[in-house]
DNA sequence: TAACAAGTGGGAAAAAGTGGGGAAAATTGG
DNA sequence: CCAATTTTCCCCACTTTTTCCCACTTGTTA
């Protein structure tokens, strides 16, 4: 299960470092894509895969903007001898994915945000809404 | 089950023992996250997934915020030969842990607090407030 | 008071993360 | 189609963090 939050920097060229602890869950190659909310989503092939049926379980006319979303800034990268990926141009400007960054867990996914991104996000949920949810899954 | 107060001390290091008290519930291997009201919440293993299916069950509406406030402060940790546990840094920052802590049992959980917010959470709680609720549940 | 269990501190090796140079590949312009 | 520029990729080196030990202290028990 992908878990955790790290603070990594992408460099000049583009690069991040994706924490260790998330290389056997995500595989040597996986998918970088456009994410939800101003972030950057890396997904496992098999997890795409699963995606990518439920896409195709759409009728046309409901997938074509999810097709278009999704696979248009997909890409799929493979880790480098130091453990980092290369982030597609598109993406990071998307993102805003430059500097101090944010690698987080998100169970079936990881997500890349911006930190300042990452910090408004963050702030902007009530933890209200947190303990409603935690109330409603029985926790 | 999971019951007491421990003071214990977080080193430079990030390391916390966890008192021996616990360790036989939580299992060797076990889930720290991020807790309510500003602490740290350690959860035993089949605790987590028992968890983790029930957000599941949420719609993906739902579920992102609290995917996001679980998972990304999550992190499944090992007790080291000493019988210690190193706190990930993020969370660390995140319940302002360092020196003087308290290790307290809550039932399902255990709970890491800054020994400070324990003891203003502790002088906060209303008496009446335990009563009306010992009232509700008929004790 | 010896023996054991629990908790704490710190050193050293290993792993993880970061920055940058230079070769190879791709793109652009004439 | 070729040359110049830019981008990408691969490698090396350095710094920081994490992990694994070992040793000491404290408190409890026999």
């Amino acid at each position: 299960m992908l878990l955790g939050t790290y603070k990594h920097s992408i460099d000049d060229k583009g690069r991040i470092s994706i924490p260790s602890k998330f290389r056997s869950d995500l595989g040597e190659r996986f998918v970088v894509c456009n994410g939800l909310d101003g972030c950057v989503f890396l997904i496992s092939k098999p997890e795409w895969e699963r995606l990518d049926h439920s896409i195709r379980q759409l009728s046309f006319k409901e997938s074509r903007a999810l097709t278009r979303y999704f696979y248009s800034g997909a890409s799929e990268v493979e880790i480098d001898a130091q453990g980092r990926i290369c982030i597609p141009p598109v993406l990071r400007e998307a993102a805003g994915l430059k500097g101090a960054s944010v690698v987080i867990g998100a169970a079936n996914r990881v997500e890349i945000w911006n930190m300042k991104n990452w910090q408004n996000y963050s702030a902007s949920v009530e933890q209200d809404d947190i303990i409603d949810l935690l109330d409603k899954i029985n926790f």
